[in-house]
DNA sequence: TATATTTGACCGGT
DNA sequence: ACCGGTCAAATATA
């Protein structure tokens, strides 16, 4: 594909990309007037299998759209949806610029005045890397605010996140994401350090798989890590939850829907990424697995992205491949 | 109660 | 002195 083309099917991307993020906040707004978010667990019970069409369908067949969206971007830009915010300097995609890395040395404390509260070594020139979005995406990573600067000549404020494994597992990854024009919103995010540690799970990455067995009514979450922090490690161990009850399969993926709903949410805006960007109220798959009403067959801290895009007949997947080909 | 976020203070580099 | 990165107490949230 020619590079102008890239670039113009990205833009096309994008522009889907935000306009299917203003319909579900639209279908957002418009549920939550009359719509309780049930429970998990009542979902999965099957106490009230007879109950009327998943109002979250749409919502569902949103969250698919963008996420299908959003890992195609990251895939154009970076060429692989897992490096779109993992890949070093050198991997430069369409939206990337990479940061000159003359010194691979992380910001480091002075060691005179070690426990002084705010002593530190300003990083100049570290091993870092940037990436730009339309929005606020999840790159899988578990993250922590540490703070927050208003920056000189720029209209809104700079975030600091730290690895939440920096205290247990030492990790030295970092990030600032700060927003630097409104309309379009453009975030630029300058990813700092590589992650050393292993992360855990993230509703962003638990995808429902359909059935491989006709008239399986059971719906199997498949998870693997592969989430390489370090992308030497391609050990990947399944770990499966298998989510029984209710009579139709129809009843139990809406009982699903609900975490795969807040998991896509979780992918469009990270949790106080960014003040003004709400962040969803979503829950841990691990409380399902856990769950009584689930059938947990091997456990351990992975997960893998399986996603199957069609949706009432309708292909987004082949509707994609025929727009890039 | 534990964990995460907010926010003003602190500090070093420029 | 200014600016930006970090700390840590206060606060919020699960």
């Amino acid at each position: 594909m020619l590079p102008e083309n890239l670039s113009a099917a990205v833009q096309q991307l994008l522009r889907g990309q935000d306009s299917a993020k203003k319909l579900r906040d639209l279908l957002t707004v418009v549920s939550s007037v009359d719509q309780k978010k049930p429970h998990m667990k009542e979902e999965v019970d099957g106490a009230g299998g007879d109950r009327s069409p998943p109002p979250l369908a749409a919502k569902d067949l949103l969250g698919d759209i963008f996420q299908s969206l959003t890992s195609t971007i990251s895939i154009l830009n970076n060429g692989s949806f897992e490096e779109a915010s993992q890949v070093p300097p050198g991997g430069g995609g369409l939206f990337s610029n990479s940061v000159k890395s003359e010194e691979s040395e992380e910001s480091s404390k002075c060691s005179t005045a070690r426990g002084r509260r705010g002593c530190y070594r300003r990083r100049k020139i570290s091993d870092s890397w940037t990436t730009l979005s339309s929005s606020l995406v999840d790159d899988g990573q578990q993250w922590r605010k540490y703070g927050q600067k208003a920056i000189l000549n720029t209209s809104f404020p700079r975030s600091y996140f730290r690895c939440t494994h920096q205290l247990d597992q030492g990790c030295p990854a970092k990030k600032q994401v700060q927003m630097t024009s409104e309309n379009p919103p453009v975030f630029r995010t300058i990813y700092t350090g590589k992650h050393t540690c292993r992360s855990l799970l993230k509703p962003s990455h638990i995808i429902l798989a359909h059935p491989r067995v006709p008239g399986d009514t059971s719906i199997l979450l498949n998870f693997e890590t592969g989430q390489s922090t370090d992308n030497s490690s391609n050990t990947t161990t399944a770990t499966r939850a298998r989510i029984r009850g209710g009579k139709t399969r129809e009843a139990r993926e809406e009982a699903i829907a609900n975490y795969v709903n807040v998991s896509c949410n979780n992918l469009w805006s990270s949790s106080s990424e960014y003040e003004g960007f709400p962040s969803p109220d979503y829950t841990l798959l691990e409380s399902a697995i856990g769950s009584d009403q689930g059938d947990v067959l091997s456990s351990n801290q992975s997960l893998e992205v399986n996603m199957d895009l069609s949706i009432d007949g309708f292909d987004f997947e082949e509707m994609l491949a025929h727009t890039f080909s």
